[in-house]
DNA sequence: TAGCGTTTTTAACATTTGTAAAAAGACCTG
DNA sequence: CAGGTCTTTTTACAAATGTTAAAAACGCTA
């Protein structure tokens, strides 16, 4: 079984004829780092699977970017906001790594919901799923500063950290680069 | 048709026997001004539509609280890391105003998911729309300072303004009460 | 390994925001 | 309408964070 499948799988299980149907409608491709997987401005068609590699979702105001979250492999992605509604997107997603990531585009996947309720479970799992995490973003965001966020970062996704440029790391975070290298030294 | 049914079915056109099988299981609760629809700590067991009346969805760290959201007439809300997985809550709901809810368990709502899949759909359109909603909240802070997330909500909730008290509205823009006071002051 | 470009750290200063406490205003009830 | 409570504003001060710029460290390639 591939990746994809066996992720959604366990979110939620599938029918035989999901599972192939599913997997039929895949797409593989390799990236660059630095490559843009997805563009700002354009309507987001796919949702995507990160097989080996790491990508940003990341926006602009005026020319200051911001960085909304990482995917790193074994993770579901796509610019969200986009997908859903099909309509042009404020994000961008662009790879950090060399990345090779799967997908199944948005009309693929309608028709296949449409198919198969198993299916629909999953992704509405899966979607679920999502809306919890940006809650969890929230929260800390209201409630702590950039000291306390950059250590829950550390916590949660410590493997990541050296993966992640300090820049880039404080886009996330919602504090300057010089701020978080402040924080850094300080231990 | 319950406004609830009809909100969902805006969404995503329900069956005929999904609109009856789902308003057979809706109930309805008067609520007074500060009660608690949801506490945390428990699990909240039923997804709400606000059909008259203002809640937030709130949080405490330490005494220190903090809004997630509000919720008025119109909108369908409940303490989302909760009702996905059932488990205990991080957050709670109280009303801020009399409110008359309706609400449906979630044991029941996914037995009607799993019969109907035209509600499966509309739920899924639902949460998806919610994970948006979160996305927008999260872009808004990390671009933007206090000051302009409260014009933003100024602009997005105007008619909400003078029904939140300037505690609750500076605990959900995570600035301190003497900040927006402050905000308010210049103008 | 010398040189160049990029990333990270450090420094100095300005601005913003928070905290605590007091004053002013709004609201309710006896 | 007097008194008490709760909310909002104001003040003064402390702490945190941003900005700009320069220095240091790192990584790559010739």
């Amino acid at each position: 079984m591939h990746s994809f499948t066996q992720f959604l799988n366990h979110i939620h299980p599938l029918s035989e004829a999901a599972r192939s149907d599913f997997e039929q409608a895949l797409q593989e491709k390799d990236y660059a780092p630095g490559a843009t997987v997805s563009e700002a401005g354009r309507t987001c068609k796919h949702l995507f699977f990160m097989e080996q590699g790491l990508v940003k979702l990341n926006f602009f105001k005026e020319d200051r970017e911001f960085v909304m979250r990482f995917f790193a492999e074994g993770t579901v992605f796509t610019a969200l906001d986009s997908f859903f509604q099909q309509q042009p997107s404020a994000y961008s997603l662009t790879t950090l790594e060399p990345s090779r990531i799967a997908s199944i585009s948005h009309q693929n996947l309608e028709l296949l919901c449409h198919q198969h309720h198993s299916l629909e479970s999953a992704y509405r799992k899966l979607v679920s799923w999502a809306t919890t995490n940006m809650m969890h973003r929230i929260m800390e965001m209201l409630e702590d500063d950039g000291t306390e966020r950059y250590e829950n970062f550390l916590g949660e996704h410590r493997h990541l950290v050296d993966r992640i440029s300090l820049g880039d790391m404080a886009k996330y975070l919602g504090i300057s680069q010089v701020s978080l290298s402040r924080i850094r030294a300080r231990k």
